[in-house]
DNA sequence: GCCAACGTTGGC
DNA sequence: GCCAACGTTGGC
């Protein structure tokens, strides 16, 4: 079990671990990034690699629980739809701007890690989670990952 | 609901 | 290419 460590931030209300865990191994769509250093994050994902999903915006913000990469970076067809709410005008289907991935449910923690939690953890407190609060995907290093993981 | 952080847009 | 204005994210 190699690759490589990520975590994506999704509002609980808009589509928490629970629904993904409902999409079984269909997995979803990870869609809706319109920010372009998570894109290039997104676009640096490869097949199964593990993906630590936190729970934002809600009364305890934590990591929650893990899934992984089914599907590597394609064209956000969301982007070209003028009904979508993700839609950007300056897309076109021969220079889509935007890339998404698609995510499959591991296992649901049966402890969050809260953000409280990881800010108090000398390992942890480096994290791009902590140091740039609105990046909605960001890269986790091995460190940092087993760490998490011990904590659990 | 407030507000700090910060990414994006657009005028010049 | 600078920078002010604006919009969004997300913790608290």
């Amino acid at each position: 079990m190699s690759g490589k460590y990520w975590l994506l931030k999704t509002e609980p209300n808009e589509f928490s671990i629970d629904a993904l865990k409902a999409k079984g191994n269909q997995g979803e769509p990870w869609d809706g990034i319109r920010n372009y250093q998570a894109r290039n994050f997104l676009r640096e994902m490869t097949l199964d690699d593990t993906v630590l999903i936190y729970h934002s915006a809600c009364a305890t913000p934590a990591i929650v629980g893990e899934a992984k990469i089914i599907r590597t970076a394609y064209d956000d067809y969301n982007a070209l739809d003028p009904n979508s709410k993700y839609f950007d005008a300056k897309s076109t289907p021969e220079k889509n701007r935007w890339s998404l991935v698609d995510v499959c449910f591991v296992e649901k923690w049966a402890k969050p890690l809260t953000l409280s939690q990881i800010k108090t953890i000398a390992e942890l407190s480096a994290m791009k989670l902590v140091k740039q609060s609105r990046l909605s995907v960001s890269p986790v290093t091995a460190k940092e990952y087993d760490a998490i993981a011990s904590l659990r």
